[in-house]
DNA sequence: GGTAATATTTAACAAAGTTAACTAATTTTG
DNA sequence: CAAAATTAGTTAACTTTGTTAAATATTACC
């Protein structure tokens, strides 16, 4: 790695430390932070599926499997039977899901007022749009 | 949140998406992606303490003890009993584990090299000192 | 010198991951 | 078109790794 590279890779670890120490653990609302992620990606995705989430996750099938039963059972997400493929299970979240979403001043949002306000606009503008290149780039070529 | 924010809110959930899914489980050389971080952690930190490591990673002193144990085993850290204070354990990386993050691609370099690859020199830059800037304010501001 | 605090460990337990094996539905193929 | 293979999801048995509570050993403080 070159210097550039360095000190970027120094930052990210950082930044890395950061997001697993802050996201792993912790209960708001009654639920923890991995079932809010779950519900969360259901609203932004309605209709998925398991297998989607699982994906998502990257954690195994029975692992969502188990997870979306303890959803289900708080209704806090639904779930139908495709009538397009009767194997499949189409999610969407409850009122109650979606109040928990909307209403949880989450550790994204905190973050995110955080950083407006270190930042100027155009800065914040900036990191954003770079941050979005970098994204596109590493998500695509996945290994 | 208004625009800029929410933009950045969006793209800083993709990051923390792809974060978690990459790094909280793998095994590479023998040690989980877990185990590999305490090693990394100490051979930067040479000398530190159990109490430090589980400050680092948020976790609980008994959790980081069974990990520090099995590390101990299987001859990637070693520990020595503190002259000054008997109580503390001081932490040191073995040839072995001084190896592993030697010779370790880990997540983050790999991450480095695609972020080089797709931005400019000068956005590159920009971005980790953007990053740089956010970081140290949103982790000396924790509440 | 007795009490409080600190670093670490042990024990008992809970959450959440894994693989293997199973069911039910759909798709492929000879 | 029926048998075989594939796919989505679940159940069961197990492992890993987190937690809290209690124990140990050492140090710090009136």
């Amino acid at each position: 790695m070159n210097k550039s590279e360095q000190k970027f890779y120094d930052i990210f670890t950082e930044l890395q430390c950061f997001i697993l120490a802050n996201m792993s653990k912790g209960e708001v609302n009654g639920v923890t932070a991995t079932h809010y992620n779950i519900i969360e990606y259901i609203y932004r995705h309605d209709k998925c599926t398991g297998k989607q989430v699982a994906k998502a996750f990257n954690i195994s099938p029975p692992a969502i499997s188990r997870q979306l039963k303890f959803l289900i059972e708080n209704n806090l997400i639904a779930q139908e039977q495709s009538s397009l493929d009767r194997r499949v299970f189409n999610l969407s979240t409850t009122d109650n899901g979606k109040f928990i979403v909307d209403s949880s001043e989450n550790f994204r949002e905190r973050v995110a007022k955080k950083v407006s306000k270190s930042l100027t606009k155009n800065e914040l503008e900036s990191l954003t749009s770079l941050l979005s290149k970098v994204m596109t780039e590493i998500v695509e070529n996945q290994t």
